[in-house]
RNA sequence: GGGCAGGUACCCAAGUGGCCAAAGGGGACUGACUGUAAAUCAGUUGGCGGACGCCUUCGGGGGUUCGAAUCCCUCCCUGCCCA
């Protein structure tokens, strides 16, 4: 249960028990669990915030559990008008399938690719009649939706609440219903979908309600909000090993608690002991989130890539010096410095350009460019901020 | 269907005829400092031109005005109340 959050410990001991008996259950039959957890192909790229339940789904895969990707394909392909005004394009299947490959493709960076089994949700909820999805939606009042946090809130301000957007419990309540599922996993605000709707779903339906493990939500470099690429807090599961540890290292002090927890392969006591320095003063914070750095481009990169990321690192911010390897840019006859910076993408506007020059933001071999229209001086290392360099040639 | 209140930049949110490219907060970026891309402090945050400048932007379209995010018409969307 390590990293969970049910926000009522009554629930939590429920689902615990719930657990071991499912497991002595499953044993007496001769089969695993059948542990699932959905995602939503709307983006093809993945952040560490999304492999905090694929985390878990490994650890069930390598107890010897059965574990299913679902892709929420279904929900894609009808698309979900509830950002106001952009209307959210609907995808196709086609690009559904595409965004689901590249997404199992990231995943498989967390789960075991042999073991994994792939299932796109419309393979079933597309099929179900109108009058089934009646059915299933009598077994709910509004009153039951009303006492979620998230929809109570919205109601409070008098913040739209689409009709479908209660379906979307039934369907996740359904997609577990038909996975057989025993358990399913997902962050805290599946809560409502995952233990109110999905089992009174299930249990309506005959069948035994799935146990829920949910997770604590993995809050972006800011330390404050929930990881999402629009808001830009995101550390994408595809940067490189150097990006992911300096963006790993940018994260506050405060918030390297939830990293352990969350993403980390660290035992509970490790954690602990972890957090008992800190509180002690007896670790240095830096010192303990390099660890942690170093621990997540393992992961997700390999344990041979994380000192290599160190190293470049402590070069480029500890020393100051500059990285290894860098970008390479041939500079072409009667380039500007302003134009070098747009054209090797350090900038994405002149006035962005302008700007950083005029904020001392940009050196070349250490010395501060201040005139954006002057001819590039000479080939060397250009620096736009504290961490992007480019090998001019 | 009727009445009322709303739709503002990446997000939240002020602004209700010129001083608005648009307050404030968040996010992001830059600098200083540092223990790190933490914390703290300062600055920047539509685009184009060296600059006083120009262009695009306040739900869509049209209009009034020397001048509109702000006023009028119309359409679309949301909330509340009534039917």
């Amino acid at each position: 249960m390590q990293g969970t959050e049910y926000g009522d410990e009554e629930l939590k001991k429920m689902m615990a028990n719930e657990l071991r008996e499912r497991l002595v259950e499953a044993e007496k039959q001769g089969r695993p669990l059948r542990v699932y957890c959905g995602f939503d192909p709307r983006t093809s790229d993945l952040h560490l915030g999304h492999t905090v339940p694929m985390r878990k789904l490994r650890q069930f895969q390598e107890l010897g559990h059965e574990v299913t990707f679902v892709v929420g394909s279904f929900t894609s392909l009808i698309g979900d008008p509830s950002d106001k005004d952009k209307l959210r394009p609907q995808l196709t299947m086609d690009e559904v399938q595409y965004n689901a490959r590249t997404y199992a493709e990231q995943a498989y960076k967390m789960l075991d690719r042999n073991k994994t089994l792939i299932r796109f949700n419309s393979e079933w909820l597309a099929e179900l009649s109108f009058e089934e999805v009646i059915r299933l939606a009598s077994q709910f009042t509004i009153q039951q939706f009303l006492t979620r946090e998230n929809f109570r809130k919205r109601w409070d301000n008098g913040d739209p609440i689409y009709l479908h957007e209660t379906f979307y419990a039934l369907m996740q309540g359904y997609d577990a219903y038909n996975l057989k599922a025993d358990v399913q996993v997902g962050g805290t605000d599946q809560l409502f979908n995952i233990v109110t709707a999905a089992r009174k779903l299930m249990t309506f339906l005959g069948a035994k309600p799935n146990i829920a493990i949910i997770l604590g939500i993995l809050p972006g470099t800011d330390g404050e909000i929930k990881m999402s690429k629009s808001l830009g807090n995101h550390i994408p599961l595809l940067s490189t090993p150097e990006d992911m540890y300096g963006k790993v290292m940018s994260v506050p002090d405060k918030a390297m608690g939830q990293f352990f927890r969350l993403v980390t392969r660290w035992t509970p006591a490790k954690i602990a002991e972890v957090e008992k320095g800190l509180a002690e003063g007896k670790l240095h914070p830096r010192d303990v989130k390099m660890t942690l750095a170093r621990e997540i481009v393992s992961i997700f990169h390999s344990p041979e890539a994380a000192p290599l990321a160190e190293e470049a690192f402590v070069k480029v911010f500890q020393q100051k010096d500059i990285p290894d390897e860098m970008p390479e840019f041939a500079l072409q006859p009667g380039q500007t410095v302003l134009d070098v910076l747009i054209a090797s993408q350090l900038a994405s506007s002149k006035s962005e350009g302008r700007r950083l020059i005029d904020q001392k933001g940009v050196r070349l071999d250490g010395e501060v460019l201040t005139d954006p229209m002057q001819p590039f001086p000479h080939p060397g290392v250009l620096q736009a901020g504290k961490r992007r360099f480019l090998r001019v040639k």
